[in-house]
DNA sequence: GTCTATATCAAGATAGAC
DNA sequence: GTCTATCTTGATATAGAC
């Protein structure tokens, strides 16, 4: 049996959402092999089998969760679009209320990324794809470029703990780049 | 004589030197303590006396590192109000040119740091200080607050080598950020 | 495809001489 | 304040049985 078959609730990725549980609850510098064997159950050559290496599961994880955005960022967008409305509102109605559990998990990869930039490959090529999306819809792509450096740095601070914002400020952040973006 | 005194080029100092430079030729998976023995020219327990473990080490160089810019953006400062300019267009430069060395020190510094996030203190502080006094003199707080998160993302995608602007749409950004905070 | 057992290695840290 | 030598731990990875 192939190991993607989705008939059974496949080891793979059981084991991807082990290594989720753990680099959430322990952190990256905690998140062993050893640590991932415990947590799904399986044993380390069993795990090792799948994931030959611990830079395989951890890409394993990166293409996981960034799959799993691209799928909520997609319906979404296209429940916005047939609303009329335009699309750097989505961009920031996701932000300005982000899944908070992804970002944890984003955040604790942050420290095993920046270790080994090829992971990020992946989320890389979503960014590409929904940045092109919006400049090529946008009436002032400059400006366009701004709201999503905005929401960019919001990211930022939200995945390196930097000053966030209060709630306050952020919305009104928030408030004042739905504006912005109106005339787009 | 005391680590700090300022009449011989002190250890300590080189010390940090050496890990900045490791830190930045090699990434920040090898920046072990060996390899910044290796690289001071001291010995294990020389180095290991002055930063009694490898987190020490490490916020020696945050530590650092802040200082410095800060001692940077200070000077430029001083200069930019003396011209009668409004402050965001000074952070503004500083980010669309901004120091490729600093900023590879920071990228390599991120890895590490996403581990151990009580070494950004000192990064924290002074980012709160500088966005203070943004707001303070703030005609628009809330585009204040956007303009600075647009540099936050032009950091953020600098340091993760995330999805880089092009020289010529980075200068656009930049151009039109001043635009926006003219009235500032 | 999953298991146990084990090899290998490098890192952080300590002790104590000079 | 700097050195050498050594200890300890814990992590990745392999080999081979089932």
């Amino acid at each position: 049996m192939p190991p993607n078959d989705a008939s059974k609730p496949d080891t793979r990725t059981a084991i991807l959402e082990a290594v989720e549980r753990v680099i959430v609850r322990d952190g990256a510098r905690k998140t062993t092999i050893d640590a991932v064997v415990i947590e799904s159950g399986f044993s380390k050559g069993g795990v090792l089998y799948h994931f030959p290496s611990k830079s395989a599961l951890l890409a394993g994880l990166v293409e996981r969760s960034v799959a799993q955005f691209e799928a909520d960022f997609q319906l979404a967008l296209d429940a916005s679009v047939a609303a009329g409305e335009p699309i750097e509102r989505h961009l920031i109605d996701i932000h300005c209320a982000p899944d908070l559990h992804k970002q944890t998990v984003f955040r604790s990869l942050l420290a095993v990324i920046a270790e080994e930039p090829e992971l990020l490959a992946p989320a890389r090529d979503l960014k590409r794809r929904i940045e092109a999306r919006l400049m090529e819809t946008s009436k002032d792509p400059v400006l366009t470029r701004i709201v999503i450096l905005a929401i960019d740095g919001l990211m930022h601070r939200d995945l390196l703990d930097f000053s966030p914002l209060s709630e306050t400020d952020r919305d009104a952040v928030c408030a004042r780049l739905n504006d912005l973006t109106k005339d787009l």
